[in-house]
DNA sequence: CAGTGGTCTAGACCACCGG
DNA sequence: CGGTGGTCTAGACCACTGT
């Protein structure tokens, strides 16, 4: 039995109730992994909508990883995946509360330096823009230090921002968008791996030359503009990231 | 002036053609990047095509990056991105065409194995299954060692695979598909940092001890079969992996 | 306000797959 | 062959943006 229905009145449209619903179906195990779904014209009929809307649902759902289509055959529910980190572009703390661990932070240090010339070219700094905010943080999951994140904000001299902002609100994300309505809309990363100098294995609590995880990351707010660029040290022994692909 | 056009005789679906259409604009400047492209109702009535088929183009530029867009303002050219190397599930071979590099490879061994319990399970094999193969390559780009890679492949003591054939077709993938209609469709990895060991090392020309990007990466058919289980080392001083990411 | 993208419909025909 | 997903149309109305 289901009587959870697409309602034509609430603001979430149609789509998104159909994919919530069924991805709810798949989460929960209704149906079995490589088991085939109701066709498009079941679904049309049981929720009561048009077959595009059907299919924007399904769209949705393959592109997530939950289903995949067999022209002729039908929609079958994907394998069970793995928690991916990357892709959906998640906060460190919101990674960490993923993967089950409790985060935190300590702000190293916070302050306006001057762009490397490298830097201006990445962030697009504006040729009279004479500073950019650094914040250093060593971050933990569950009590224990995995990463060293070096960000730099591309931020006009008026837009401040404070030690205690920062650690009541724990993500930075989250306070860059709710003080400058900057939202994260797309980010480049590049991952390398290093070996951990003196500063970085005295931090991390790992012996010198231990392997890290060195990600650089430069982010795009939603008007397209450059927001962060962001240099991020993982502990190799207690983080990985993962990754989900289709071609 | 363009005399390009939508053919409905094409064999090519309409929202394809029009994908490519937009896409080379695109790609050689037509225009700027933040500047606006046509609207949906324009694109409608200059390649007279229906508007659920221009969205369905406009679609799969948003998600391939190359446009993004504004509700209320327009659809607009994203900035140039940088090539990434994930994501697409390229094979080494094509990776490396893309980067520029020629590619090349030295077979270090060939040959049947029995599947560890982890092997076993990851690959979803049969109890009966006594064996898989088992490949290990050392690549190169341009002349340099940068990689080396161990696949464990699932294949039946019917399929054979050998060393004439790996080295003329150059792609794992190519031949998987060829001979056996294997085809990618998707794969999970994990990617982790190491330090060389001394067999490493010797291999890729370094000095035991440095650090490398150790790559895990389980592949899956169009079928939705367990294919390949392949570890991957990289000379993290030669080689990066790049993403770009979207929320 | 006019113009943009976002959602949605009710149909149609095609291409592919399995029995 | 019937049933599946894939493509496509011509329209409608809503939500948001800038002037």
């Amino acid at each position: 039995m289901d009587n959870i229905r697409v309602d034509p009145y609430e603001s979430v449209p149609k789509y998104h109730q159909l994919y919530t619903i069924l991805r709810r179906r798949v989460e929960e195990k209704h149906w079995s992994p490589h088991e085939a779904i109701p066709s498009e014209r079941d679904l049309e009929i049981q929720y009561d909508v048009s077959r595009t809307t059907v299919r924007k649902a399904l769209d949705m759902l393959v592109s997530d990883g939950f289903l995949y289509r067999a022209h002729g055959r039908g929609t079958f529910v994907a394998r069970p995946k793995l928690r991916q980190s990357l892709q959906l572009l998640a906060s460190f703390t919101d990674d960490m509360r993923m993967r089950g661990f409790k985060p935190d932070q300590k702000i190293l240090s916070l302050g306006r330096v001057e762009p490397s010339a490298h830097m201006r070219q990445r962030l697009e700094l504006p040729a009279e823009a004479s500073s950019v905010i650094r914040v250093e943080r060593l971050r933990y999951a569950d009590g224990d230090p995995i990463a060293l994140h070096t960000a730099y904000l591309a931020l006009t001299p008026e837009q401040e921002i404070t030690r205690a902002e920062l650690t009541a609100q724990g993500s930075l994300y989250q306070l860059l968008e709710q003080k400058f309505n900057l939202i994260v809309a797309e980010a480049d990363q590049t991952i390398d791996a290093i070996v951990a100098s003196e500063r970085e294995a005295a931090l991390l609590q790992v012996p010198v030359g231990n392997p890290l995880l060195f990600v650089v990351r430069t982010t795009w707010s939603h008007r397209r503009r450059p927001m962060e660029l962001v240099e991020m040290r993982y502990r190799a022994d207690s983080y990985s990231l993962t990754i989900h692909m289709t071609r």
